[in-house]
DNA sequence: CTGTTAGCGCTTTCAT
DNA sequence: ATGAAAGCGCTAACAG
C-alpha cells in the first residue's frame, strides 16, 4: 500500500532518476571510484580537492541529477536552512507584502520559508514554536499573541525576531508609530477636526501602544477622542462598527486597519452618509484595495515590504546581533479621499 | 562567534531547556532507565508497549519539553511530515485563499507548510521543485509554467498536484470554466451586448483554455469576440489595456482576473466614462476587493479556498491516488454593479 | 589530497 | 515487553 512497496521482480533495471529514489554522495562516490566524504568535501569547500576530481565529481553530480538532501545535512551540522514565519492570519492583506518581503531575503540567501497560522491564539503559537524549533535556524513571529516572558525563553532554543509589533526581549522590527501618528492628527487638526473616534482591537499588543500615543497627540491638539473596540480586524467589524461612530458624534476615525477602514466606509455609504464631508476615516497599513475605494483610503502606510526583509535579515544575522535591537521604519500619511475638512 | 560556541568553563550545571539544545529521546531514556528504542516504541505506537513504563516515559517527555526532531525522523523513514506549495506570486491575492485551504488542511492533518515563489519562470520553478524533493513528503504547483512532461518528469520522485489549472499528467484540482464561462456569456447575452473582449496573458497555461472556450461561447451567441493581450495580471496592466479596449469598440470586457478589472475600471472612471453603462466588465477569481471597488465588479468566482484543501488531501493522499485524478469545482458567476443593459 | 571513522536523532528489524 | 544494533545521508575530525 505504501509508495515506497517494492516493484515487480522482473522490473528492468531503473535509472535511480526514476526510480523515486534521488541519488546521494554514494552514487556519486561509487560512480567516480571516491570516497563519499570526498565528494562531500569536493561539493562543499570548493579548492579543497584536487582541481581535476573535483571537476569529475561536479560533472557526475550533475549528471546523476544530485541535490544535497537538506534533512541529512542538518543533523550533523545543525543547520537546517529554513527560517520560519510564525502568524496570526495569513488571510489578512498586511501580512501579505510581510511575508513577500521575507521570503525574498530568505531566498536571495539560499534559504526555505515556512509558513504557520496561529489564528491568533497564543497556545497554537507556542505549540507552533516549539513544534519548528528544531526544524529551523531561526523564526519571525508577526502579531504575536504571546507575552515577552514566553518570547524570551522560547528564543533560548533558536532565535526569534519580532516583526510589526515590539517585544521587549527580542530583536524587533516595528513602524515609526509616532511619526505616522502625529502626521494623522496634524492632518485632521487642519482639517477642523476637534473630536476623534479610535478603532481598536483590544487583547492584541500592537493596540495598546497605538491607542495610548493617539490619546496623547489628541489631547495636546484639543481633539477629543473616544475609542470603539471591534471584535475582529476585518471588514465586517469594521462596517459593525458604524452605529457606535454614529452614536458617539465624532467628526473623525482612526481604524485598526484598512480593512475595518474599508468595512466603515462601506456601510456608512450603504446608509446614504456623503463621504468624507460627514465622516472622515483615516485607516491603517495602506493594502493594495486602499486605493480602490470610493473615497480613497487616506491611510498610514506602513512599510510591509520592508518590515519582512529586515525582520528575516535579522534573523539571518542573529548571530551578530544578540542584543535585542529595534529597528524603526518610517510610517507616512498618504492622503487621498477618504478626510475632509470638517463640514458641522 | 557561532551561537553554539561554548560558554565559560564555570558556568553552572544548566537545564537541557536552558541550554539550547532541545532534549532527544536518549535524555529521556536515561531518565527512566530504559532503552532509546523503547522510548521511540512508547511515543510512536502507544499499545506495543507496557503501560506504566509508557506512562513514565510520556511523563518524563512532558516534563522535559521533549518534541521529536522532524528531520531526524525523516531520514530513516523517508517522510518528513511536510508538503509545499509552489506558485509565481504570493503577492497575488488569488494565491491566499488557496493557500490558506491548502495551510488548514495541512495542518489539520498535522503536516507543514512550506511555500516557495517561482517569479513565474519555468526554471525557477524547476529548480525549486528539485531542491524542495527531499525535504517534503509532496507538492503543490499552482499556475506552473513547466510543461506536462516536465512535470510528469518530476513527479517521479514525490507526488505533485496541480491547483488550479490542469496538468494532464498530474492530479489536479480546477474550477468549472464551462460553468463559469457560460454564465458570464449568458448574462452579458442578456443585456443586450454582441461584442466582447478578452483581457488575457499569453504564455500562461490558464490563458489559453479559457479564451477558446469564451470564443465558442462567444460565437454560438452570435457574440463577436476580439483578444487584448495583458503585459501582466496586475491593476497596472488593466488600466493600460483600457485604450485598446475602447479602440475596439466593444461594449463588454472580460477580465483575466479581479486584478485587471479593477485596473481597466479605474481608468474608465479617470477618463471619466460613465460606468457600468458605457463599457460592462466581468473580472474573474472574486478577491476580497472585488465588492470594495467601485462599481462593486460582477465577477466569475473562483472557488479558491477548496481548491487549496482539495488540492492538498489529494497529495495527502497520493499513495491511493495514482492517477491522474481531476476535480473540478463550481465556478460561479457573482453579478455586482459592474455590468449593465447595453446602452448604445 | 583523500580515506576512515564516528555520530547527528530517530526508527526498525532482530534478538532476548 | 524491552534491549542491541544497524542504518537513513551527510559532515567532520583525524589519519595517512
Amino acid at each position: 500500500m505504501s509508495r515506497d512497496e517494492p516493484m515487480a521482480s522482473d522490473e528492468p533495471m531503473a535509472n535511480p532518476a526514476r526510480t523515486g529514489r534521488p541519488p546521494t554522495i554514494y552514487d556519486i562516490a561509487q560512480k567516480v571510484g571516491l570516497n563519499p566524504s570526498t565528494v562531500s568535501r569536493a561539493l562543499n569547500r570548493p579548492g579543497r580537492t584536487n582541481a581535476s576530481t573535483e571537476e569529475r565529481i561536479r560533472a557526475a553530480a550533475a549528471e546523476l541529477g544530485y541535490r544535497v538532501n537538506p534533512m541529512a545535512r542538518a543533523l550533523p551540522t545543525g543547520l537546517t536552512g529554513t527560517f520560519a514565519i510564525v502568524l496570526p492570519d495569513i488571510t489578512n492583506p498586511v501580512h501579505f507584502e510581510l511575508i513577500r518581503g521575507a521570503e525574498q531575503v530568505a531566498r536571495a540567501n539560499g534559504y526555505t520559508l515556512i509558513i504557520s497560522e496561529t489564528e491568533g491564539l497564543a497556545e497554537i503559537e507556542r505549540e507552533t514554536i516549539q513544534t519548528l524549533q528544531s526544524s529551523v535556524d531561526g523564526l519571525l513571529v508577526v502579531a504575536s499573541r504571546l507575552d515577552d516572558d514566553s518570547l524570551a525563553t522560547l528564543s533560548w532554543v533558536k532565535p526569534i525576531v519580532a516583526a510589526n509589533h515590539a517585544a521587549p526581549s527580542l530583536p524587533s522590527v516595528i513602524p515609526d508609530l509616532a511619526m505616522g501618528l502625529t502626521a494623522a492628527m496634524d492632518h485632521l487638526h487642519d482639517l477642523g477636526h476637534r473630536s476623534v473616534a479610535y478603532l481598536g482591537l483590544s487583547g492584541v499588543q500592537i493596540n495598546r501602544p497605538r491607542w495610548d500615543l493617539a490619546l496623547d497627540l489628541a489631547a495636546a491638539r484639543d481633539i477629543s477622542a473616544v475609542e470603539i473596540a471591534l471584535d475582529a480586524p476585518t471588514v465586517e467589524a469594521g462596517a459593525a462598527a458604524l452605529r457606535r461612530v454614529r452614536a458617539s458624534g465624532v467628526t473623525a476615525v482612526l481604524a485598526y486597519n484598512d480593512l475595518v477602514a474599508h468595512g466603515l466606509l462601506r456601510a456608512a455609504r450603504a446608509e446614504g452618509l456623503h463621504l468624507p464631508d460627514d465622516l472622515s476615516v483615516i485607516g491603517f497599513d495602506d493594502i493594495f484595495s486602499a486605493e480602490l475605494a470610493v473615497p480613497a483610503l487616506t491611510t498610514l502606510r506602513s512599510p510591509l515590504r520592508e518590515i519582512g526583509t529586515r525582520a528575516m535579515q535579522t534573523v539571518i544575522d542573529a548571530d551578530r546581533n544578540r542584543a535585542a535591537s529595534k529597528v524603526v521604519l518610517p510610517l507616512e500619511l498618504v492622503v487621498r479621499e477618504s478626510t475632509a475638512r470638517v463640514s458641522r
